[in-house]
DNA sequence: GCTTGACCTGGAGTGCACTCCAGGTTGTTC
DNA sequence: GAACAACCTGGAGTGCACTCCAGGTCAAGC
């Protein structure tokens, strides 16, 4: 009763290239993949499920060298389930922090397009220290924002 | 009175290497950086500041190429604007769906840490849908979670 | 049973963003 | 003025995560 998927299927279904989904076999990531007999991949719901698990690991960049060793974690079964914790609840703090430069980030953008925004309206001088006099800085510059 | 940095002091502050100072300033990114009489780089404020949004825009993967238009848009001086508030605009999108993908994966990754407590907790299968008769299924699978 | 598209393997190639190196020059300190 | 670290240049090398390729096999429709 198990729908099993061809690689093309599963390529569409987990968003991710045939290619890589090879070289993430290749590479130890995905295992025990199931062959028609005539050797052809056929992929099981079990494989979906943790070919996103991957991907939701990759987004967060976790290099393969690390998903390689949680994938030898799974396979080692319950026994593995606290190093696999501390593992993820690792990784958990490096998500965190590139949130938060990205954030942090963003903030700096905004205030960049903010910027442009007042010198297109005219507003001038927003983006730099107000002179103390009419006296013309910087190498005779023109612009209103030098980025 | 202005303070100019030397390479190291540069590298120091901007927390980037001497060589990807070198490699950006190859690629166009970095210009007109001043030299002492003897032909060494010698940073100003200024360039301290450019390579802060330089930075900016790569914790946020804008790729070289795409800083490389920037740049080339900001040395065009305020004309430019208009087109440098869209890249960043466009960019700004990006930023915002990073962070978007990022709080999905945290949560997927919670949610696995949430689970390997649970097992250890003692409280079975909490990751998988309950069985409703005592059946074995699934090839005799003994763990308590698959990943 | 023939066509045609999907799939197979091992291995080479790609793009990106650095990073390192050799061989020489500069600048500061004693 | 000698020693020695920091700096210079052009170019080669690296690590990562794919991505592509050649040459062959498989499977579904007509």
């Amino acid at each position: 009763m198990e729908t099993l998927l061809s690689p093309s299927e599963m390529a569409e279904r987990c968003e991710i290239s045939i290619d890589t989904l090879r070289y993430y076999e290749r590479e130890g990531l995905l295992e025990s993949i199931e062959r028609t007999t005539g050797g052809q991949r056929r992929y099981s719901e079990d494989d979906v499920a943790w070919v996103q698990i991957l991907r939701c690991l990759r987004t967060t960049a976790l290099p393969i060298r690390e998903m390689k060793r949680f994938a030898e974690l799974v396979r080692q079964g319950d026994s593995a389930i606290p190093e696999r914790s501390r593992l993820l609840t690792e990784h958990r703090a490096n998500v965190v922090a590139q949130i938060g430069a990205l954030h942090d980030a963003l903030t700096t953008i905004d205030h960049k397009i903010a910027t442009y925004s007042a010198i297109l309206d005219g507003i001038p001088e927003v983006d730099t220290v107000p002179e103390t006099s009419p006296t013309l800085r910087g190498k005779g510059r023109r612009d209103a924002s030098r980025t």
